[in-house]
DNA sequence: GGCTAGCACTCACGTCACAAGAGTGCTAAG
DNA sequence: CTTAGCACTCTTGTGACGTGAGTGCTAGCC
């Protein structure tokens, strides 16, 4: 983004267009601001600077005779240069925390209640991913009959991650043969990940040898997928707002709601960078988000496991308070699974 | 519901109103039936037969001068006693069981796979919750050190589903103390249902005792629930339909499709009845459902597995193919899960 | 150069009237 | 019971018109 040079009477007019027309979904006039806000100069002299900033590309009028809204280059510039960096005010923060110290220690548990929250701290709908493990190791493994023919594998991660993966045979095999199978496997393949594996299984033939290779795709898979699973809160909410009445903006917010393939695409971006990640408008490289900015976290501990937290509204968004949050509960979670699977190694 | 006496032109003139209705969603008048099915009948005709239906409580008309629409009780009419029974054309059953076959053999995947068909095949959202045990027993247990003072706790049960929990120690326990206690129990609750086990726990102390009543309180939750998961699909694609134009309408479908809490209490009364169960508008007995109508049907093992299927979409639903493609689906994963779980016991 | 006042201009929005069209309800006759 | 005819109703679309908010521009002031 090149780097404007506004006068501070512009930059504070710039925010305030935006902040008042992400309270009331209206365009907002020179006269307004004159009579609102006490800049010391009259309306006219907004008029010009808004005009101004209009050319700069931040803003835009709907037609002829109507306020200035921003344009998604006004949100950006706001988003990087103006916005107040707001944390979520105390108590807030401490009962979100109260909520995740008392819901039970599980990794689900805690996706569902962030996305909760989220939900309920923004405008906007929160999703989240499971965590995805980086360079996985094999914990445990177990085979379980279930029927004559029908056997259940049973994959322990080392984070803590189950897999499951059902195996149907020809034939029946007894308890016993499982469980020397899964003996001899477990002595084996203890603390594998998906590169060391193909060579630990070579001594293996027969029944043996394919549970390896079916332990071996699992964990090829496990790295590869974003997640199992998508979790998903408050597509009601963020329908209310005004600018989703009519249809197509609507099919476009549940598209990118409901698509995993974008989560998948998004991922890498996120990754790669440490804090809160604003994303306005697709930034020009995804699809069809018209209208639709998303405020992305990676959450996880570092090498070990990370996921992806976030919100997703209209542009017209408070992103002070969207940003606080998200980051606040990213940072929990950090602290959560921190406390389960250690300090990086 | 009262049995109506209709004569037969009747009959056949608000099947052809339901018929249109449905594919148009627009009001259709005596005289479009007149000009496009033969009757044998002038428009004049049908327009008494309309008024009639209209007196009978099946049909109505949003304003004087508009044609007439279905009311909920026309609906439930045309369900209970004109509607023919279509099974899915044979080619698209061969091409769903074919995309079963294809799957891996994963409860996960095959309700992945319902919700996604039965939204391809039906013009609603498809929803479906993950099965819930019916008087579960343990089958297998298996202690696993994460941390030094975090245990995760697997749970296999005979019906092959998993349950995890984290357990937080005091001080840390070494791999072998684990093994020591999983095995301990292992022995002795192997094949306990939730009734059973607190007997068999009591001659146990310390850890192991803790560990076994977490597995009765995981077993009697698992039956408590009606499910872990809920899979959805296609919230998009329902709604693209025309009634979904208007906020409050959006936001009550939106809210039938993302509530747990409704499932919760659909449940029972879905599981009473065997077949596929239409519900029109909540059939008065449930909330918010103007307009809207669920098509669901139980599904899995009778006395060991069972849990819910279906469509939700707008009331104006091609009723005879939706209720097709819930009882196929219902019914393949019957046949998938009879595999797994064998016969009922 | 920056700020202000004044003024003409534009354009969405709400209202009203009006015509067209679809569909009904009713009556009287076959 | 069915049909033809006809008056009536009510939505929908269109164009005219006034209103008001807001702009853009120009000329003057500090």
């Amino acid at each position: 983004m090149t780097e404007l040079q506004l006068s501070q009477r512009r930059k504070q007019v710039l925010r305030i267009v935006i902040q008042e027309y992400v309270e009331n979904a209206q365009p907002v006039g020179s006269q307004s601001i004159a009579k609102k806000y006490d800049l010391g100069v009259s309306a006219a002299t907004i008029r010009n600077d808004l005009a101004a900033l209009e050319k700069a590309g931040l803003l835009t009028h709907p037609h002829t005779s109507a306020g200035r809204i921003p344009t998604d280059g006004g949100y950006r510039y706001f988003v990087a240069n103006l916005m107040a960096h707001t944390d979520l005010p105390s108590h807030e923060r401490h009962m979100i925390r109260h909520q995740f110290h008392q819901a039970r220690r599980e990794i689900d548990q805690w996706l569902r209640l962030s996305t909760a929250v989220l939900a309920k701290a923004s405008t906007g709908a929160a999703l989240a991913t499971s965590p995805r493990s980086i360079s996985n190791r094999v914990k445990h493994l177990e085979l379980i009959g279930i029927q004559d023919t029908v056997v259940l594998l049973v994959l322990v991660l080392a984070t803590g991650t189950l897999k499951q993966q059902l195996i149907t045979l020809e034939q029946p095999i007894f308890q016993e043969e499982l469980s020397r199978a899964s003996n001899q496997l477990n002595v084996e393949i203890a603390g594998a990940t998906a590169v060391d594996l193909p060579e630990k299984l070579e001594g293996f033939t027969g029944f043996t040898r394919e549970v390896g290779e079916l332990v071996l795709n699992t964990l090829l898979q496990s790295e590869e997928q974003i997640t199992d699973r998508v979790y998903r809160h408050g597509l009601a909410q963020v329908l209310a707002e005004p600018e989703f009445t009519d249809g197509p903006q609507v099919s476009r917010i549940v598209q990118v709601f409901e698509q995993r393939t974008l989560l998948q695409e998004i991922y890498d971006d996120v990754m790669e960078l440490s804090d809160v990640q604003v994303m306005i408008a697709g930034e020009g490289r995804f699809g069809d988000m018209q209208d639709i900015s998303l405020v992305l976290s990676r959450y996880g501990v570092p090498d070990r496991v990370s996921g992806l937290l976030g919100v997703v509204g209209p542009m017209r968004m408070p992103y002070g308070r969207t940003v606080g949050a998200v980051r606040y509960v990213a940072t929990l979670l950090n602290e959560l699974m921190h406390q389960l699977y250690g300090p990086s190694r």
